[in-house]
DNA sequence: TTTTAATTTTGCTTATTAGGCAAAATTAGC
DNA sequence: GCTAATTTTGCCTAATAAGCAAAATTAAAA
């Protein structure tokens, strides 16, 4: 038996006092009624209506039960529709994963336009450059650089994440200006220690990947550091746009390389990606903020990659 | 979709963390948890679990949801259990409607003892000589002299209703005692009126029946007074055995005609009955109350007639 | 009292939905 | 990468609610 049919059955002859208008609030024929009201009342074993034919009446019982059911109904009701508030207002934690310097560098100037607009979202951002799985811990999105992963996560492409080779104008002037990819590997180098170790140079020529790696002035997980000691003078670095554009503008780095093709990385589709669960009904707070960032970042590369 | 069902099965795969083991908890395959949470899921819009091959966990708005309709259930658990318990513990308030001769007379001295014996009844008796309608009025247990009633209510023969005729000695000194039925035509009579009238006299001669009605001396819906009168020596008075009983033994009325069939009816099946509405589960309260009449009562008529 | 009309209930059939089983898909841990 | 535990899907069967018409019931009117 459908038992919660049977109570919203129950209830309403019990507010209109009649089987026959009850039926017809429900658009059901009024031995529906019937049936349902008499199967409750056979699965409690009691009778819950005094029947006759012109009044409907409730018994002793009957207004007790009725009293509480009704308010459970309410409830149940109040409960579904605050659902419902949760999917249509977009509120809640939401707990965020993204590399160091991409979080430093590139979220959170943009995060404080997203709490104005959505002030009901409490951000909950951790940095981490270790390969986060979605699955495993509690993040609702996860940014990194890398590519499209397993079949489970949504992997947005956000905007790419074309290295090139900086470095100082001090140093190049100590140490000159590398004029082609394999004459970096005699010059300093400022090397990104990810989880799976420091990221090589890599330099395409004739569709040929060639690592140009230099000598390792310093290695470290910690890309702030290597940025200073690369404005210091100390090494060439590789990098993506992103993290040194303000330098590039000001001239305290230069771009090297312009022409050729530099990588950390030989997949073309090598970008940075922003990965969230694909649950089946897509939680609001998680949208607009995958909306948010799509609408900042991905106005000059909107190429998209769904995973 | 059977929502109270789908609940329950969330509910349990939230406990337990596991489809699998909230199925063997219902017995039902696991498969039908994961339809009918998806249903629920589906209803509602949104996610409630966070799903993965080992661990299913809640996800925010579920956690909510849960904590809200866990507690729905156990509300409505409650209130189930509730009727039931009302079931078994007589309890409530019980409404019972009788002719006033026979509440003054037989119930009142009885139900000091059915008080004490289920205290958690609170009984509320209206004393009455017109014929109420048990389904018209909001009474559960009705007491009149009659016959079997219509079909929806119980009619339970609780006693003989015989009616004889009764004098005080000192109005048979003073008009003298009549030796067969056709003689009380002649003699005063204490008429009580019902609301179809007052009741005559019938004598039975011959499978005849006979009017055999006297002079009314007085008449009056109130049996106290026609008593009083007839204890008086003001005339004969035909009256239910019960109702003079303690006077008989003390001599204070004299029964007359004692061979002969008298009645203020012709139906044979004329007695005291015990009506109450025929519910379809039997109210506990009724129950006990009905038990303890016949217990008390028809120890020594144990005649019934179920209607 | 009898009749009438509104209402509830019952008997049937149809449509919907949950259960049941097996196979496929998924993933945590070895 | 493989294994084992778990969830999900596909397909069928069984249970149950809806739908309709007819019967039963009774309060109110004639």
């Amino acid at each position: 038996m459908d038992q919660l049919l049977a109570l919203k059955y129950f209830c309403k002859v019990a507010e209109t006092g009649s089987f026959t208008s009850a039926a017809k609030s429900f658009s059901v024929p009024p031995s529906s009624i019937s049936r349902r009201v008499s199967d409750l009342e056979a699965s409690l074993g009691t009778s819950l209506l005094k029947r006759s034919t012109r009044v409907v009446k409730l018994s002793e019982i009957g207004k007790i039960y009725f009293s509480q059911v009704s308010d459970i109904l309410l409830q149940l009701e109040q409960s579904n529709e605050s659902v419902r508030l949760y999917q249509s207002t977009p509120m809640g934690q939401l707990k965020i994963s993204s590399q160091v310097s991409f979080g430093e560098q590139v979220l959170f100037p943009l995060l404080e336009e997203f709490r104005t607009r959505y002030p009901e979202i409490i951000l909950d951002i951790s940095l981490s450059d270790a390969l986060s799985s979605l699955s495993h811990d509690d993040v609702d999105v996860a940014i990194r650089g890398g590519y499209a992963p397993d079949e489970r996560v949504h992997a947005l492409r956000l905007m790419a994440n074309d290295f090139v080779p900086v470095a100082a104008p001090s140093y190049l002037r100590a140490s000159g200006t590398p004029e082609d990819g394999f004459q970096l590997r005699s010059h300093q180098g400022l090397f990104f220690r990810t989880p799976r170790g420091p990221s090589p140079w890599l330099y395409k020529q004739d569709d040929q990947w060639h690592d140009v790696s230099g000598h390792p002035a310093a290695i470290s997980n910690n890309a702030q550091w290597l940025k200073e000691l690369g404005l210091a003078g100390k090494g060439i670095m590789m990098t993506p746009k992103w993290f040194v554009d303000p330098f590039l503008k000001t001239g305290e780095f230069v771009e090297l390389l312009n022409d050729s093709v530099m990588s950390v990385n030989q997949d073309p589709d090598f970008a940075i990606y922003l990965l969230y669960q694909k649950p089946r009904y897509l939680v609001p707070k998680v949208k607009v903020f995958v909306d948010f960032l799509v609408e900042k970042l991905m106005r000059n590369d909107p190429k998209v990659n769904m995973g």
